[in-house]
Formats: structure tokens, C-alpha cells, sequence
RNA sequence: GCGCCUGUAGCUCAAUUGGAUAGAGCGCUUGGCUACGGACCAGGAGGUUCUGGGUUCAACUCCUAGCAGGCGCACCA
């Protein structure tokens, strides 16, 4: 139930029967006719730009062809109360009380399912996010994508798509290498008292390790862990176990849960790297070449060298890409291509990939190999989440892999608590860098918008509590005979944008729109809710202890968008504070 | 040198996918609590949307040339 979808088609059917009888001229493309919300001040509730797009086409000033459309608009519908034409050549509509009494009532025969887009062609979604490497606990950094990519999924399901939410492990080259010798040193620090070389820049210096150590020794009796060569392969996936342990552990205390975690080493065992090179061959994006030092750089020790490349170049890439190393191993991309061919394999329409900040270059390269892939521009979308700058006592708060200097989830989770993260992390669009402020984020006050709109719920909840209702369960009404006041119908306005709301958020995959909305729709609340102390006519609770169906249902309407939302947002709405 | 992101009120950010007089919070300031929970509300001040061009009936939004900040730029992942 979209009022602004319902609208705008039936402003398209008075534009067709308009155009049927020679009064108007239609262009081929209605593309850019909209119905939107308008301004406030105008005091109307829909307006439409339709005039304007078409007086080109009909030769017509915009203002004189909205006087034209207005006539044919209101003809044909009784719940418009008054249809006007303003300067540059809108045309606002008012609806009658009644339109807002219907329209409550729509919500509340179907309340679960308000905000839903009915008209959006299912799909089938593959969200991949965080992907972290499996060498240690999650920081702050990984949990804004991880936010960003479970709530992205949230709406495509609730809007009835399919999705997959995907972790790729990437359990395979030098880094992981590099891990497990980490921790087998660290293993020989407990058995054998050899102190770890801290100073050694490749290895993982982390006291994570220690436990994982400790854990490995622990359950696996059997290993003589003195030679590092024989145990190698049994202690990498005992390592990566360890982390993947502590990683979901990471994830589940933030809400997030993956449907599948996609392993780059079983991707490479099975040979899919080179199928994949053999497919890209065959289409020439593969050959053997060099890379050319780029201009500017100032790297003296640079080394030019004949590798396998992928022609990404052809894509708009500034350079072709190394598929091999010269050791012969596969460099991350060509395992990633290899994992892109994977999914496009298994069928979906859509793929979405989360990046960090910080992996933003590579967006080019992968997205060059899915367009050979797949042949289509389309099939790929890549999401960036900006940085996060973490502030405390007033302070920007530097991050820095050196021994305790990082802040991970868990810290993140003991200390603000997982609605708050969640709330906060998705407030602000992924574009820009966000400003985590940890005193604010625990402050229980209006400075935190999660408990702002938290509150709002709960003292909803209270009424219902005070009325002895069940603010869950189904409300059903005989008659719709009352009318709302204007103070209400501004509420039920801005519920009758929820959909356009979830619409966008969906299309344009910026869920930060969510919890904005939230608040916006929360301080209307509280503002009605005040005005109840002046004007006993505003109150929800009557001198005889009761409540309405008007105002029963409103309560109810408002509860509806606010738990939806929040629960899209993945935090609680507790009905008491 | 190149690529991506950002630039909006003193600060942190929104802006209905190109719409009308650019909105919130914080801060500043003036008011409102014997309550359906004040974790709230009402009012005021505060703007050349980084700059210059262009497209459009309409530009914070799109294009272009700059400026400033952030991130990245080899066989790491």
C-alpha cells in the first residue's frame, strides 16, 4: 500500500484517457513523472511534477496544462478534498479526512506486511560482507560492514527477494602462511618457553594468538608440535578454525549471522582458478604480459616481470591485473575471480559486494572480471563503508595493529552494547566517515537517537499496558466512521511514506534512511504526545479510562512502522525503559 | 602522478532516487514537569550547499575544470 504508486498510476490512466481523446500528447517515455511528498508549508499531501514534464512535448506552458490535468484528476476521484497548481507548475493534492481514516484502515488489516514493495520483480541476491581475514578477532572497522551488509539483506528479504548472505574465508596465501607460523610460535612460547619475536613485521603479534595456542594444545593431545614442517597443514586449519570460532563469535554478538562461509582454499583445491583462467582465455582477457610502472610513483624498487594478467584495462581499469605470482601461486583477485564465476554459477541475479574503506581500489578490477564474466555491467554492485573514527574523552581514538592498541567488536559490544552500535553505525550514510563517539553512544538521553525512538515504542506500549491490550496482537474494528484530526493526519502522513522509504533504501541500497526515518516519525510522536498535556482531547486515555478505535488504531499504525523498522535495523523495542 | 569517497548552520550530519522557501541533533538562547513515563515538548538566532563554467522548466543532487580533506594505488589480502 503506496499511496505514491497508487497516485501515480492513476495519474497516468487520466493522462492515457486524456491522450485517447486528442486532449493531450503523451511522450514515449514516461519516465520522469513522479508523485512525491510535498513541502510543508504547502499543506497538501501529494504533489506530482507531471505538468511540467509534459508542456515540451505539448506546446503548452507547464501552468496551463496543470489547469488542464487538475480538472481531469479530481473528476474522477471523491477522496480528494482540493487539487491546486503551484509556480513553476505543480500540481498539489489534499485529501478529505476520510482518505487518512481508509488509509488506517488498509494498515491495519495487513500490518505485518506495511512497506513491503508489491511491485518490485523477485530476485535472487547474493550479499557477500565482511570476508575478513580469518587471522584474528573482528575491530570496529569490519562491524560497520558487517552492519551495513545485514541490514541491506534485511530489506531485500523484507521486500520478498531472496537472499544469501556470504562470508568468503580467505584461508589460502601468504598471510595465512604467515598466521599459522604466528601461532605455532606461540605454541613453542608455552611447550618450550621460547620468547616470541616481536619485532618479526610478518608475523601476528597479537595476544588473541596466545588463547588460540593454548586451545590448540589443549584439544589436540596427539601433535608433537616440534617440527613445524610435519604439522603445517594439520596446524593451518587448526588456526582458522580458532579464528573463525572467535569471528563468529564476533558476528553473532553483533546480530549479524552469514548463510555461508565460502572457503578460497577449497576453491583452489578444486581447480576453479584455473577453469576460470581457461574460460577468460578463451574469451582473450587473459595473456601473458608486464605491467608498467605507474607514472609518478616513486618506487625505486620497482621490477618489471612477464605474468599471467587479466585484461581489466578493456573495463576502464588503468591497469591489467596479476593473475600469478611468480612463484607460480594464484594472487587473491584470480581466486576472486574464481569465486565470482562461482556465484554467478549458482544463479543469482544479483551480486552485492561490501568493502571496506580501505579496499575501495579494488572495486574496478573485480567488477571488470564479472562484466567478462557475465557479459553484463549489472549483475555486480559494490558497496563501500567508510571509515570509522572512533573518539573517547573528546579524543580521536587511533587504531593501530600493534599489541592492544586496537579496539575489536567484543570491546565495542561490552562497552555500548549491541542496539546502540547497530543504531548508530547505520545512522549516517555509508559514504561518509563516521564519527563514533563512545560517551554519546552509551549516554541514555537525547543525545542517542536509538533511545529516542526506543522510547517512542515503549510509551506506546504503555498505553496499551494501561488499557490492559496486547499491543502484538490484532486489532479489528467495525466501523470506520470516525475522522482524524490535522495533528494526527501529520503522523499518518509521514507513515504513508514509510514504503517510498523502504523503496529507496532498497534501489539505492542505503539503509542509513531507515533509522532517519525512524526519528523523524518519533519526534512526531512526541510532539503529538505532549500536546495531550494542554489539550485532554489529545490524550490517548479518556477520563473513563478509555481509548478510542480512532486513536487505538492510530497507536497501533505508528507501533507497526516503528517496530518494522527497527527490527529491519536489527535492534530491540523494548516496551519498557 | 592516477583512482575512489567526502566537502551543506559554530560542530556532527539529513535532504523523498533532478523538485517548490535546503532540514535535524548538539551547542547558544527563551519558555513548559501535582505526567496516558520529562530518556519529552514549544519558540528564537544561525546558510553564497568549497569555487568557476555547463545541461535542465527546475541543480546540494547530473556533466566539466579547479581547490581542500580522507582512503587506496606492484606478486599483500
Amino acid at each position: 500500500m503506496n499511496i505514491f504508486d497508487q497516485y501515480l498510476n492513476k495519474i497516468k490512466n487520466v493522462l492515457l484517457d486524456l491522450s485517447k481523446n486528442g486532449n493531450i500528447v503523451l511522450p514515449e517515455i514516461m519516465d520522469g513523472i513522479t508523485t512525491e511528498i510535498p513541502p510543508a508549508h504547502f499543506k497538501s499531501d501529494i504533489s506530482t511534477n507531471v505538468a511540467m514534464v509534459l508542456s515540451k512535448a505539448n506546446n503548452k506552458s507547464p501552468l496551463d496544462l496543470a489547469n488542464i490535468l487538475v480538472k481531469a484528476i479530481k473528476e474522477k476521484d471523491e477522496l480528494i478534498d482540493n487539487i491546486s497548481v503551484v509556480k513553476p507548475g505543480f500540481i498539489n493534492i489534499k485529501f478529505k479526512p476520510i482518505f487518512w481514516t481508509m488509509f488506517v484502515k488498509e494498515i491495519i488489516k495487513n500490518s505485518d506486511n506495511y512497506g513491503i514493495n508489491t511491485n518490485e520483480k523477485k530476485q535472487k541476491y547474493l550479499i557477500e560482507f565482511v570476508s575478513a581475514n580469518p587471522t584474528g578477532p573482528l575491530h570496529v572497522g569490519h562491524s560497520r560492514g558487517a552492519i551495513l551488509g545485514d541490514v541491506i539483506a534485511n530489506i531485500l528479504l523484507f521486500n520478498k527477494h531472496k537472499v544469501s548472505r556470504e562470508y568468503y574465508v580467505n584461508d589460502y596465501g601468504n598471510q595465512i602462511i604467515n598466521f599459522t607460523k604466528s601461532v605455532y610460535l606461540r605454541i613453542r612460547e608455552i611447550l618450550f618457553k621460547e620468547p616470541f619475536p616481536l619485532d618479526n613485521e610478518n608475523l601476528y603479534p597479537g595476544d588473541y594468538l596466545i588463547s588460540f595456542a593454548e586451545n590448540i594444545i589443549k584439544f589436540n593431545k596427539e601433535i608433537d608440535f616440534n617440527n613445524f614442517d610435519e604439522i603445517s597443514e594439520k596446524l593451518t586449519t587448526l588456526s582458522i578454525d580458532e579464528s573463525l570460532k572467535l569471528i563468529k563469535k564476533n558476528l553473532k554478538s553483533l546480530g549479524v549471522n552469514h548463510d555461508n562461509f565460502f572457503s578460497e582454499k577449497k576453491l583452489v583445491s578444486d581447480n576453479e582458478v584455473e577453469k576460470v583462467i581457461d574460460f577468460l582465455k578463451k574469451k582473450n582477457f587473459v595473456y601473458k604480459g608486464k605491467i608498467k610502472k605507474p607514472e609518478g610513483d616513486n618506487n625505486e624498487n620497482w621490477v618489471e616481470r612477464e605474468q599471467l594478467l587479466f585484461k581489466s584495462t578493456d573495463f576502464g581499469d588503468d591497469k591489467d591485473r596479476a593473475l600469478q605470482k611468480t612463484d607460480g601461486t594464484w594472487t587473491y583477485f584470480a581466486s576472486d575471480v574464481a569465486y565470482h564465476k562461482n556465484k554467478l554459477d549458482r544463479k543469482f541475479d544479483q551480486l552485492i559486494n561490501i568493502l571496506g574503506a580501505d579496499h575501495a581500489g579494488y572495486i574496478k578490477r573485480i567488477s571488470s572480471s564479472v562484466e567478462a564474466l557475465s557479459n553484463s555491467r549489472e549483475k555486480l554492485t559494490c558497496k563501500v563503508s567508510q571509515l570509522v573514527k572512533l573518539i573517547k574523552d573528546k579524543k580521536p581514538f587511533k587504531m593501530s595493529k600493534r599489541k592492544g592498541d586496537y579496539i575489536t567488536v567484543d570491546d565495542l559490544i561490552n562497552e555500548v552494547g549491541k542496539d546502540a552500535t547497530r543504531f548508530i553505525m547505520l545512522n549516517r550514510s555509508s559514504d561518509v566517515e563516521l564519527d563514533f563517539d563512545f560517551d554519546s553512544v552509551v549516554e541514555k538521553s537525547k543525545d542517542n537517537p536509538l533511545y529516542y525512538v526506543q522510547y517512542s515504542y515503549a510509551r506506546i506500549s504503555s498505553v496499551f499496558r494501561h488499557l490492559k491490550k496486547d499491543l502484538k496482537s490484532d486489532i479489528k474494528i467495525d466501523k470506520y466512521d470516525f475522522r482524524y484530526s490535522e495533528d494526527e493526519i501529520t503522523i499518518l502522513k509521514k507513515i504513508s511514506e514509510w514504503p517510498k522509504c523502504i523503496d529507496i533504501s532498497s534501489k539505492k541500497l542505503e539503509p542509513h534512511r531507515i533509522p532517519t526515518f525512524l526519528y523523524e516519525l518519533a519526534s512526531l510522536f512526541h510532539s503529538y504526545w505532549n500536546l495531550g498535556k494542554e489539550n485532554p482531547d489529545k490524550r490517548f486515555i479518556n477520563e473513563q479510562k478509555k481509548i478510542t478505535n480512532a486513536k487505538l488504531i492510530f497507536l497501533k499504525s505508528i507501533s507497526t512502522v516503528i517496530k518494522s523498522g527497527m527490527d529491519l535495523v536489527g535492534v530491540s523495542t523494548p516496551e519498557k525503559m
